[in-house]
RNA sequence: GCACCCAUAGCUCAAUUGGAUAGAGCAUCGGUCUUCGGAACCGAAGGUUGCAGGUUCGAGUCCUGCUGGGUGUACCA
């Protein structure tokens, strides 16, 4: 039940007869929302105001009339209009109950499927697969799963569609390392640690001649900015007192521009010098002078069908979908399909003809491109050299999922530095005829470590998923340890437990930042015991499953009692309100693909059942009924809080 | 140069998209408890929402300007 849609569903006919305009009353129905304090009531209306000027009445009145005119005697008490013409309301304690006593009886907690399912198709996660997963592709892949798991208790079809990298470059790497430097027994032993690294090796490589060629650039950039400087502290100094704004702007600028080149030229040269210094990759370098090239050559035969890279590629291919798939399943994340850059290869160049057939996309400088309005570059879909684009192989993606599938609403969970990218993919791919589908680009905010900068290893590199995995776990094995000196729980329970914790810590954190935002990675916070954490709520649902074991009361034989929900206490009625508000909270979350609000919902949730908890005893209550009904609350708050953490892909645990 | 995003308590973040006295967590200080799981609870303190104007019944939110940061920007993904 979600009381405020019901609500909203009560003031509709009532407001439609009262306002001229009626395209303006579901905007005014908007403006039914939670009240902002408890002492409001729990939920307030604050559409009068607004028709103080259609009405040309004061919007006290209005409020009065309306009131008068809508039935809501048997889900609120008394109305009360209050301040500039607020409408408080306060459901009723009955009607409350009753709906809780629905709610725990239903295997879906009272929340009905959509009325109306839409088809989503959510692009999500989207690694390269020669490379290992890093901190960059958290975000991605935990928002994602958050929201097909969501949308899709909610009732929707969703296809969840991992769009991995399994088509450029990198193969390139891994191609010409397996060609000149692959340790054949190393290989037939372990492919994956082989390949692996082969593309590190590679990568070293290319990034070495490519830091020694770019340094002279830099260098000589550097210079010129500072001569540059220099000229204008001597305009400054002949210029005398009158200091112009616009000169001291730039001094700046330039300042902080050369600053910015020392440290570039520093990096360069700290690279280039550890290689230098390892004298057999110094040799290796010495020895492959165009690796850059060689791999870009490697890339194009592939793309051309060369037999000896495509076997190469068909047989490297496997063991790199292995080595993300462990990773998947340590974060318990599934997809209906991964169909990778790989799968388009041979639509792109019909795309390109189809898109110069309809007059969208023209020659310029030699390149194939769309010019859509409103931006000052064009498209390119295909390159001088003849090559496709990503831009291609999104389009031609676009145009795979609407013929397969036919959603409704395709959505990108990807980093909000592609948004000028889709901004456009999206123009074009309207133009080009898929007008009837809702394209979002879900964008997210970058992972910041505690300088300020996007989060990287003491060695200053992205860091693995995998070990930042390790680290969340290890540190919540020291707690799980911590927490349990009398070792009631055995080894591999403590294992379980670590795991459940940790992981759940990770993705919770992530989650329960408003997703545009940057945020900041810190151990400790994803990994707080009380405090706006998965541990909190993961705690919440064991002291729940403690009170059912310590009771002795199985929960099948509860439901199946005479038992009743009933609401005598205010921590009684707090807890029960939240309990009733999941389906606000899980639509909320759909309406703009935001996790955060369901992070929020949970934790003020478990926060009322600790209220509830410490004022209202459960077992020791007065009498059998308030035992029974607290026991059902119990039981309701714990179902919940695993519900909503399983849409949100964690974990709950009966004992931690 | 142009475009987009951000600036909220000491720190990290919210704010139901224009609603009442801007909320949480952490840290700090004080309190509760012969523990239905203390990985707890209750309370206090903490704010000119970067600055200056404007729009209206009402602005953290919308508009203009400024300051300070970030990101993107014709053939990488």
């Amino acid at each position: 039940m979600n009381p405020l849609a019901l609500l909203k569903s009560r003031f509709q006919p009532s407001l439609a007869a009262l306002v001229p305009d009626q395209a303006r009353v579901g905007e005014l129905l908007e403006m039914i929302r939670p009240a902002q304090d408890a002492k409001f009531g729990d939920y307030q209306a604050n559409f009068a105001m607004p028709l103080k000027k259609d009405l040309g009445q004061p919007p006290q009145e209005i409020a009065r009339k309306i009131l008068a005119a809508t039935d809501l005697g048997d889900v609120c008490q008394p109305p009360e209009v209050a301040g500039p013409g607020f409408i408080n309301l306060r459901l009723r304690d009955d009607w409350l109950t009753d709906k809780l006593n629905q709610a725990v009886h239903d295997d879906r907690l009272g929340i009905p499927p959509a009325m109306a399912p839409r088809t989503f198709v959510i692009d999500y996660s989207s690694p390269n697969v020669a490379k290992p997963m890093h901190v960059g592709h958290i975000r991605s892949t935990v928002i994602g799963d958050a929201l097909c798991r969501t949308l899709r208790f909610l009732g929707h079809r969703v296809i969840s569609d991992n769009h991995l990298g399994d088509w450029g470059t990198q193969f390139g790497m891994i191609i010409y390392g397996y060609k000149h430097f692959v340790d054949r027994a190393a290989y037939q032993a372990a492919p994956v640690a082989e390949l692996s690294r082969l593309y590190k090796l590679v990568h070293q490589l290319v990034d070495f001649h490519e830091s020694h060629r770019a340094m002279p650039q830099v260098q000589e950039r550097f210079a010129r900015r500072a001569a540059e400087l220099d000229q204008l502290q001597s305009q400054l100094r002949t210029g005398g007192k009158a200091v112009d704004k616009k000169l001291s702007q730039s001094l700046t600028k330039l300042g902080q521009q050369l600053h910015e080149d020392r440290e570039e030229l520093a990096a360069l040269q700290a690279k280039t010098a550890a290689i230098a210094a390892d004298t057999q990759l110094a040799a290796l370098a010495a020895k492959h002078p165009n690796i850059d090239q060689a791999v870009l050559a490697e890339t194009a035969k592939l793309h051309a069908d060369d037999p000896e890279n495509l076997r190469l590629w068909h047989e490297f291919l496997p063991n790199c979908r292995d080595e993300i798939a462990r990773v998947y399943r340590r974060l318990d994340v599934r997809f209906d399909y991964e169909h990778g850059e790989s799968f388009y290869h041979d639509r792109l160049a019909a795309v390109v003809e189809d898109l110069r057939n309809k007059g969208l996309a023209q020659d310029s400088q030699g390149a194939v491109c769309v010019f859509v309005d409103g931006f000052e570059t064009p498209m390119i879909v295909q390159k001088k050299d003849g090559a496709f684009l990503y831009s291609t192989t999104d389009l031609a993606t676009i145009q795979y999922r609407m013929e397969t599938w036919r959603p409704d609403a395709i959505l990108y969970v990807v980093d909000h530095r592609q948004s000028e990218h889709f901004d456009k993919l999206f123009a074009v791919a309207r133009r080009w005829g898929h007008a009837n589908v809702e394209l979002q680009h879900i964008k997210f905010g970058t992972v910041m470590g505690s300088d300020g900068k996007p989060y990287k290893t003491r060695e200053g590199v992205a860091a693995g998923l995998e070990s930042l995995l390790d680290e969340a776990v290890a540190r919540a094995a020291q707690v799980v340890a911590e927490n349990d000196p009398e070792a009631t729980l055995s080894e591999s329970e403590r294992r379980d437990v670590a795991e459940v914790v940790g992981v759940g810590g990770l993705k919770f954190a992530d989650l329960l930042h408003n997703r545009t935002s940057d945020y900041e990675f810190s151990y400790e916070k994803m990994l707080l015991k009380s405090g706006y954490s998965a541990t909190y709520a993961q705690y919440t649902y064991a002291r729940c499953a403690s009170i059912f074991r310590k009771a002795g009361v199985e929960r099948d034989v509860l439901l199946a009692s005479a038992a009743r929900i009933g609401l005598t206490h205010p921590a009684e009625r707090a807890l029960g309100l939240q309990l009733i508000r999941l389906s606000e909270a899980l639509a909320e979350t759909s309406a703009d693909y935001m996790p955060n609000h369901l992070t929020a919902y949970l934790f003020d949730l478990a926060k009322s059942y600790s209220t509830f908890f410490e004022s209202c005893p459960v077992l020791k209550a007065e009498t059998e009924d308030l035992r029974a009904s607290r026991l059902l609350l119990c039981d309701l708050t714990a179902r919940t809080i695993r519900l909503g953490l399983e849409l949100l892909g964690i974990k709950v645990v009966a004992k931690m």
